[in-house]
DNA sequence: TATGAATTGTTCTAAAATGAACAGTTAATA
DNA sequence: TATTAACTGTTCATTTTAGAACAATTCATA
């Protein structure tokens, strides 16, 4: 029990300590995104889409864990506003291919550059870290996060 | 430049470290909130009642990032439910303290132990964990944080 | 191959979260 | 002290997100 208390107390330091960043994170993401004429899905989808080129609607929903009716929509704006691209997959006439266009790769990359936003702030935060002091955090996240994913 | 592709990198890299865990947390969160009869605010103003014990609302707000429509909303949820208790400050007739009733601290208690909640999920990640891994990784986190909390 | 089950995505309705306008209170300063 | 400005919280209208029912397609297997 001693053993439990332990790693309960461990636990919650460690959720807080996420939490901290996760908030600022979310703020700042919030903004950001608002400040281009994007919902936090809608941005978020753009960030998943250039780092996999290609992917299904369901596996945009594995990868980002949102609603499928939120994802329907979402993507359906982002298509109407010319950011993605969606097309239908070879031999499958229910599952549809989604790839970013010029377009939402360029507003991606302003979004990237803006002042205030959240790459800049991390850019800074992330001069001040050693080289191993940076690998060992990504490493950790990597390993908690494979922990969390098991939990369904 | 080349000097700022490296660091933008890296805080791309860092930033999708974090979502991965962040997004993981989401989901869990909002699963256990939901299960419990509580929306995510609700139950990230129960742990951050918790923590500091007396919070007047707008000091709430300063801690959590939320809305202040979305404060007052689920604030008056949590009182309603007997979960919080509200009671004006001394010689102030515009603020409001707030604190946790013993009802809030029960539920909380209950969602920490649930078996697929996220405490639960971080305790387990955290055993693997050593000792200086652990407190690098709270450490790293602070500065991070704190760099973010600059940003307005 | 025919039939029922599972999958993928959409639509509709309801809930959650926000921004803006507001009311009441306190603070600043003229 | 009177008056204006700033602050704290609420309310209302709107937007965003999610859940449930649904349509269309594909898969499993009899």
């Amino acid at each position: 029990m001693e053993f439990e208390t332990l790693h309960t107390t461990r636990s919650v330091q460690l959720l807080r300590s996420f939490w901290n960043v996760q908030k600022n994170v979310m703020r700042i993401i919030q903004r950001t995104a608002a400040d281009n004429g994007l919902s936090v899905p809608q941005y978020t989808i753009l960030t998943a889409m250039i780092l996999h080129k290609e992917l299904t609607q369901k596996n945009l929903g594995e990868k980002t864990f949102f609603a499928k009716s939120t994802l329907s929509q979402s993507v359906d704006a982002l298509v109407r506003e010319g950011l993605l691209h969606r097309q239908p997959v070879e031999d499958n006439r229910r599952e549809i291919q989604l790839s970013i266009t010029e377009k939402g790769k360029k507003l991606l990359k302003t979004i990237h550059e803006q002042e205030d936003g959240i790459h800049m702030a991390f850019g800074e935060a992330v001069q001040d870290l050693e080289d191993d002091q940076f690998h060992n955090l990504l490493k950790t996240h990597l390993h908690i996060a494979q922990h969390l994913e098991e939990k369904e």
